[in-house]
DNA sequence: GATGAATGAGTGTTCATTCAT
DNA sequence: GATGAATGAACACTCATTCAT
């Protein structure tokens, strides 16, 4: 990791490491309010290294280019949504099957919500490099996946179908701004939807 | 004489003579070819205008600027899916619900496979401009939410639950390039999903 | 001047040449309204051809190219000016030096008042293009020489200090917009200015 | 650490390094040499870039546009011309009304002699963009009416008068490329409009 | 490690002009 | 004579990236 060698001591990470830690996190913070703020239109590496603090030759030094600041982007925004779903379904174990599904969608919902046009930019950008979608999107739907699975036993194809249906139905809402995302009742409908697809799968 | 003044939208040059015509389908196609070959990085208006066979100017002859051009295309293609899917619905008047549904579900995913690449490009383009996407999608959906609608009494929310959630379903798949889209089985759990949904609204 | 044998009678101009006259003459006319209108950046060939209600080729057959239309417009707006000043001069054949030289102030304030814009725009088109400006200003200076002439005895270079003293004041009244442009004390002052200038040359 | 945030008026960005300073300053001797070669219909900012010796990024990486960069060139020379005003007015203070009349005149000519055509184009191009043109004007208009001041009470609208008089004779025999300019008589001619208009406004 | 001045290929777009119909 | 579709050179301007300091 460390190009230079390490003087052993008490701290695992000198200064200089930290600081640089703070850089990268800077950077890939204004990168974050630069999409929030622009779109992917206004995204141009200059106005992030303006943003972040730093001269635009730092910003080089950390991310060999724009498509790896994306990337880093996209990482940071689905390790956070990760977390958040997990907390959420963490919650109660003994939770019936609606009821974790319905902290699922609560936790996804409120995921997509704040910042939307970053994380629209910043899928809207991973869309364009073929394959890279399908990359970040893997973690997440591994995961609904892998929550869902501890229900019921559904194939790879009804996982893919389940899944996909939801983020669907959530990020239609969130780019089309409907009114209703956040209501009860507009959760209620997606819940519905998942407990009889499962309802429907387990009865075969 | 009719049609004087501005001519709305993508248009700058109403043709009057059929050579027009033929110069504005060749743009729009060398528009999706370009699109599918090169994705949207690589959609310019010259690259167009090239494979077009026309010059630069001619291009801007009858579109104002690249998003108009961009514009017509998403047109032209969402024309061509309600056509399809439009056909498909209307091949057996006296289907089951299941039919109908499957008749749905297999005319989107054809109207999905083939220049994927073009179409997921002109659906980013369209992400980009706020509202745009909501404006093109809303005739799929409303032609969804319509046929749909002969079925059973889907309320607003409903209906947006539902067609988001297949036109996710498949969106995906699309993007994913996943192997099972066009599979039988695939199609089945798709066709369960609304079934079961629709069957669940109506018993309340 | 004609390009086909005319036929001789009573008539001296056939029908399509007076169509053709009309022709010119609109396009003229809405050369003037375009830079009017949009100023010499607005001044586009396609544009008047559209406000004349003629085809671009129409255009191209009267005038060789875009200068050519522009000194048309010129030489119609010095004719127009002279002919007003002229006018206002032959008013009254015994007035005295100063009522003539007020009469001329006059004229030319109204000369250069109204569609100043396109006014200005001709001058800057015509300053673009080396001697134009000179070859166009001659005509107007040649009549002011002209008429000052008549009444004192200025050599050459006091009546081009005169003409371009007072030309200069009007355009920089009109060019910086001054609110007193037209007000009897301006008036007043740039008569003082001829006035002085012509009695001591006349004293030495 | 003093000016943050957007710099005003014509630069991007504030050369902090020598070596910038010394691109602006070429840039702008570039684009001079430029408007003076081809006039303005040749002056396009990368024949200035190019002309600098510098790439056209560069060029923008200091002018937010070409009228920036227009405007710059337009401070410069005027700075100047008042640089030489101002020290041929100052050369003798106890000089006579008609001395310091003929060391105006004197130096304007000066001023507007050598890079006539540079001269012209700035103008003209300043003259396109509405009020600017009275914007540039009014530091050398100011420092005419103040020194001209000195010597009597002339009104505003005298003031007016007077100074766009000079200069328009001044002006139109630049533009007008005039054998005499800079001839003595030429010069006594003004020099004699200067002195008996203001004579003629201090008899009131 | 950091800086930011410099780069220049590439983009969208305009508009005077031509010429087949 | 008139039309208007087509042309394409030319231009202003952007921005990812490099490298000397």
């Amino acid at each position: 990791m460390a190009r230079r060698g390490q003087p052993v001591g008490t701290k695992r990470r000198i200064p200089r490491q930290i600081r640089a830690e703070e850089t990268v996190a800077a950077i890939v913070e204004a990168a974050a309010q630069v999409l929030e703020a622009g779109g992917l239109a206004g995204f141009t590496t200059n106005a992030v290294a303006e943003r972040a603090g730093v001269s635009i030759g730092t910003l080089y030094q950390y991310f060999a280019d724009k498509q790896a600041l994306l990337r880093a982007l996209a990482e940071r925004e689905i390790r956070r949504a990760l977390v958040a779903i997990g907390t959420a379904l963490r919650g109660d174990p003994l939770a019936s099957g609606e009821q974790r599904a319905r902290a699922m969608v609560r936790a996804l919902v409120n995921a997509f919500s704040g910042r939307q046009r970053a994380r629209r930019a910043v899928i809207e950008a991973l869309l364009a490099q073929p394959g890279a979608s399908t990359e970040m999107m893997k973690p997440i739907a591994a995961f609904l996946e892998q929550s869902g699975g501890a229900l019921t036993r559904l194939d790879r194809e009804q996982m893919f179908v389940l899944s996909r249906a939801v983020i669907g139905v959530i990020r239609a809402a969130v780019v089309e701004e409907q009114p209703f995302f956040k209501s009860r009742s507009f959760e209620d409908e997606v819940v519905r939807l998942v407990v009889t697809y499962v309802t429907a799968v387990a009865a075969t």
